[in-house]
RNA sequence: GGAUGGAUUCCCGAGUGGCCAAAGGGGGCAGACUGUAAAUCUGUUGGCAACGCCUUCGAAGGUUCGAAUCCUUCUCCAUCCA
């Protein structure tokens, strides 16, 4: 099966400008593509990691891939997808978030000479001349036409302002630029791009009477039409430090039935062959796939080994309730009293009650065990030497884990 | 620049002087049922040394015994006119 098929059949493929050019072009491993990435925040999350594949997809086919930062364009900020208004960045996050995701990049693909590209849209956009960008690239944009578009539309009622309005002019520009300066000739990117993308080959067309592609990733939604990888406390991280490799196994592990086939379509590299045979499974039996998806993922994202931990960490800890591997908290002196520490400083301390008042209700509702015990008395102690040796297992709820040892 | 409407807790949205830590819904969390799923039902949902106290209704001042509510100034947003 040739990439294009490939990525057809795993259902990534949302839109694209013209078919039978673009699955020439990429099946003989012709392309050279980009991928931008605006620097929201200081670490890539899952929606990027699809991209990433995306990437590593296609390089494997022979493409290259340019990864575009977006030092420039995050000074501006994307409007679409969006139904408020987004805050502005300022210089020193954004170049802060440039090299965190330059770092986590580099984990995933190859960047050199030959391989793939890295290049951040500041070089060029922050020396842009207004007046004559307007004159240059201004005029091949119609308002009327922008405003059709549908990453607009939504922002027509909530308001839009005229920096944000930009942004499409900024994201053209770079394909422009790409393309004048490495020969890039197909654009990808989230769904939610699609207009941006389409003002870019526009760009190209008017400006240099070439041809430029694009192509989208389908966005992946759950089956109840949310955007996936985002839990309430917010995106589910590719650094390990903001996503805990057992939490991000654990997200994945809880997907819904309905989720797991198109999730390890998506995001795994397991042979489709491989998937189909899963697709078979039904009830319970979805365990298992739930397992595999959050082994390959986490495997991808954090390695092997962490994955090895995550995996039999979360299968003790739900079996036996209790582990060796799971994430571990570690108590200080100060947060004893007399020796000992009631129940509810520690579902704090853990970070498994986000206040006492908040823990107190955990534990008068039923939902806190420390060993497999049930705590209802939100003034039950622990004395200090419980915590020797192997340490304590406090459990909040039925996922929330947490083993609490001495310092 | 002018006119009008608006900003309330995680989100939407009631509240127009004390009965307001603030209705209702959504979401979240916990419990029951389950398969670490979904659906359903129940409880809960600002903080704390907790029948009380403290902080919160865009920001800062003011009136009042008492302010989310009234007044002043400011910031931001929407609509219409330029």
């Amino acid at each position: 099966m040739k990439i294009y098929e490939e990525l057809q059949a795993r259902g990534l493929i949302a839109q694209v400008t013209d078919e039978k050019e673009i699955r020439e072009l990429v099946n003989a491993g012709k392309a050279t593509f980009y991928i931008g990435f605006d620097p929201t925040a200081d670490s890539l999350h899952v929606g990027h990691f699809m991209a990433l594949c995306l990437m590593k997809r296609l390089q494997m086919a022979g493409n290259k891939p340019i990864a575009l930062l977006g030092g420039g364009t995050g000074m501006i900020g994307d409007p679409s997808g969006r139904s408020d208004m987004r805050q502005m960045m300022t210089v020193e996050t954004i170049q802060h978030n440039c090299d965190c995701f330059k770092k986590q990049m580099s984990r995933f693909i190859e960047f050199g000479e030959d391989k793939a590209l890295m290049v951040n849209n500041a070089d060029w956009l922050m020396n842009l001349n207004y007046v004559e960008l307007l004159r240059e690239v201004g005029a091949c944009f119609s308002v009327n036409n922008m405003l059709r578009a549908e990453c607009y539309k939504q922002r027509m009622e909530k308001g839009l302002s005229f920096l944000e309005f930009n942004y499409m002019i900024m994201q053209s520009y770079d394909f422009y630029a790409l393309y004048q300066k490495y020969g890039c000739n197909m654009q990808f990117g989230g769904d939610d791009q699609w207009s941006n993308m389409l003002g870019g080959t526009e760009l190209i067309r008017r400006k240099l009477n070439k041809d430029a592609y694009a192509m989208t990733i389908t966005l992946l939604l759950n089956s109840e039409g949310k955007k996936m990888g985002k839990t309430q406390s917010g995106a589910v991280w590719l650094d390990p430090n903001k996503t805990s490799p057992f939490d991000f196994y654990q997200y994945w592990r809880n997907v819904a039935d309905a989720d797991v086939l198109k999730c390890l379509r998506m995001l795994t590299f397991l042979p489709l062959e491989q998937v189909d045979e899963m697709d078979k499974w039904e009830g319970s039996q979805l365990n298992q796939a739930k397992e595999i998806l959050a082994y390959e993922l986490t495997g991808l994202v954090h390695g092997e080994e962490e994955a090895r931990k995550a995996q039999s960490g979360a299968r003790a800890l739900f079996s036996s309730g209790n582990a060796a591997e799971m994430p571990t908290v570690e108590l200080g002196e100060d947060d004893f009293k007399e020796d000992s520490i009631d129940i509810i400083t520690m579902l704090t301390v853990s970070g498994l009650a986000k206040s006492r008042s908040d823990g107190r209700k955990n534990v008068e509702q039923g939902g806190v065990s420390v060993n497999g015990e049930k705590i209802t008395d939100i003034h039950h102690t622990l004395p200090k030497d419980a915590f020797a040796g192997d340490g304590v297992v406090l459990k909040r709820g039925k996922k929330s884990f947490k083993k609490i040892c001495l310092k």
